[in-house]
DNA sequence: AAGCAATACTATTAGATTAGTAGTAAATAT
DNA sequence: ATATTTACTACTAATCTAATAGTATTGCTT
């Protein structure tokens, strides 16, 4: 799994829609102001997340986004995967091997790593996530780091 | 830990370099008409192994590579990071919040994955992996697949 | 019905990264 | 000397990422 700035966007969006949970619609560009995201940009990584089913919206006035369910029966990766896609071990490469039907040490111990990620992200609901952003954003002191 | 086509690329010349091991210098030319890899681009490779102390090489006629150590003391993820480089969280774009000293729970997660993916690559050697692909080139049955 | 305010969608673009190519320099065996 | 191989630098094409731009559509308000 790879996390680039667009699924990094999406999460903090929809770790803020849980926050905002049964308050209404919130709209892209509240968000996009509050975390320096870009609106057309984050506008393209909503409709992303509606289309996975992560969230529903609404047009007009007084329109915007809102979670599809419960924070916490949402999965980390089911956002990862929304915005980002599966990583294809196949987009590598193939190394030709005598008789051409051999396997590859190499991608097997790279499937290894992706699998334990998979599990990683899975373990995590987006409840988790907004809660331990909450204690982030209110305990931190000394030791934090900018990143 | 990511694994583009160059470490790909890169772990199986040395693969070829470990089963080879005290038969003298091999040369690109061989490993490149091999394994289908562009000769050029493979010479950009071994040079960042070389840097990284990983191969010795020798130039001229009966000039080549070598491994500069057993390929049991080889860790696969030095192979990784001498070619892929260690992937940096903080290429991210920040995402700004109050008190800007905040900590990011999404890019905590990401960091336990990297973690995970890392310890895998750590405990696997050029030995093991060259063992292992003996095994596949010599076991290939009906079960295999292409990659 | 009119008009404003928001999302929906499509297309385009700039920058970064990856993969590969080209050409010259330096070293080594014969 | 000369052929052969790696060493190094520079450039290029293709792909991916992060945006930007503009139009269409929907829904609320008056």
């Amino acid at each position: 799994m790879k996390l680039t700035t667009k699924g990094h966007y999406g999460f903090h969006a929809m770790i803020e829609l849980a926050r905002r949970q049964g308050q209404g619609p919130v709209m892209i560009r509240e968000i996009g102001a509050r975390y320096g995201i870009s609106e057309k940009y984050l506008e393209q990584i909503m409709r992303l997340l509606r289309q996975a089913g992560l969230v529903e919206s609404s047009r007009g006035t007084r329109g915007g986004f809102w979670l599809a369910k419960p924070a916490a029966e949402i999965k980390a990766r089911e956002i990862l995967v929304s915005l980002e896609g599966e990583r294809e071990p196949r987009s590598l490469h193939p190394i030709p091997r005598k008789g051409s039907r051999s396997r590859c040490a190499v991608l097997e111990v790279w499937q290894e790593t992706e699998e334990a990620s998979r599990r990683l992200w899975d373990q995590k609901t987006l409840a988790d996530l907004a809660a331990r952003q909450e204690v982030l954003d209110h305990v931190s002191g000394e030791m934090d780091y900018n990143i």
